[in-house]
DNA sequence: AGACCTTTGAAGTTG
DNA sequence: CAACTTCAAAGGTCT
C-alpha cells in the first residue's frame, strides 16, 4: 500500500487518517489497560467531577443523581455513556444554538461521567480478574481414553514403524484405536474415568474454562511442572 | 520461537 | 439439544 510522503510538509492524509477497525480490539485493549491507568483516569474523572462541583444548585442536582432521581439505570450497564444510541436526543435539550451546554447541560455531563465511571468500574474488575487467572497455575485437563492408549502404545508404534512424526504416529494409533475390541478398549476408558475422578477430587472447582489456555507453547510444557496424568496414577487413588 | 500436524474423547460454549 | 470448539500427548516439520 503506498505510503504518503509527509516529509514534504503537506500534512493532508494527516485529519482524515485512518483508524483501522479491529473487531478484537476491545478484548485486546482491555488486557493491555493496567488497573494502576484506569485508577489515573478514574481518580481524575472523580477529581475534576469534586472540582467542579461548587454551586448549590450542582450540589443539589448531584444528590438528586445519587437519589436516582435523575439518573436512571442504562440498558446498557456497562458500556460508556457516550457510546449509546439514543444519546443525541437525549443531549439536544442542553444544547444551546451554538452547540455548548446551556445551564442545564450539566446534566448531561455528569450523566456522560456517571456512566463512564460505571464501564471502568466494570473494566477494572475484569482487568482485575484476568490477572488474578494468569497467577493461578495451568492447570492440565485429564487424559481420556485414548490419550491413556496412545501414552501406552506409542513406544510400541515407533520400534516397529521406525518412525518419530506424531502426525504419522497418532494416525496409526487410531487406526489400531479402532481394530481394538470392546474390552480392550473399555480398560482405557475406565482408567480415563479414574483419572477424571482423581482430577475432579484434586481440582473441585476448576471448569473447563479455567483448564483452557490460549494456546500453550512446547516451552511452556516441558517448564510446566503441573500435575500430569502419570502423576494421578502414582496417587493410587481408589474408585 | 512457536504454530502446525494428527488422532479420540471430555467438557464447555453457542445457536 | 445438537453442533461446534478447545485441549489433553508427542515430536518432527515448517514459517
Amino acid at each position: 500500500m503506498p505510503q504518503l510522503n509527509r516529509a514534504d510538509g503537506d500534512d493532508l492524509g494527516a485529519s482524515d487518517e485512518l483508524i483501522p477497525f479491529k473487531d478484537e480490539g476491545e478484548q485486546e485493549e482491555k488486557r493491555n489497560v493496567s488497573g494502576r491507568d484506569l485508577d489515573d483516569v478514574k481518580s481524575s474523572l472523580v477529581n475534576e467531577s469534586e472540582t467542579n462541583s461548587g454551586s448549590d444548585s450542582e450540589v443539589t442536582l448531584r444528590k438528586q443523581q445519587q437519589d436516582g432521581g435523575l439518573f436512571q439505570p442504562s440498558p446498557y450497564v456497562g458500556y460508556p455513556f457516550f457510546m449509546l444510541p439514543d444519546l443525541g436526543n437525549l443531549c439536544s435539550p442542553y444544547l444551546t444554538a451554538n452547540g455548548a451546554l446551556a445551564p442545564g447541560g450539566r446534566t448531561v455531563r455528569n450523566l456522560v461521567k456517571a456512566g463512564l465511571k460505571c464501564w471502568l468500574n466494570r473494566l477494572m474488575s475484569d482487568v482485575q480478574q484476568d490477572k488474578e487467572d494468569e497467577k493461578k497455575p495451568h492447570i492440565k485437563k485429564p487424559l481420556n481414553a485414548f490419550m491413556l492408549y496412545m501414552r501406552e502404545e506409542r513406544p510400541k508404534v515407533v520400534a516397529q514403524c521406525k518412525v518419530k512424526e506424531s502426525a504419522t504416529i497418532n494416525q496409526i494409533l487410531g487406526q489400531r484405536w479402532h481394530s481394538l475390541s470392546k474390552e480392550e478398549q473399555s480398560k482405557y476408558y475406565e482408567l480415563a474415568r479414574k483419572e477424571r475422578l482423581v482430577h475432579s477430587k484434586l481440582y473441585p472447582a476448576v471448569g473447563q474454562r479455567q483448564l483452557r489456555k490460549k494456546k500453550q507453547t512446547n516451552t511452556d510444557k516441558r517448564r510446566s511442572s503441573d500435575m500430569t496424568s502419570l502423576d494421578y496414577s502414582l496417587l493410587n487413588i481408589n474408585t
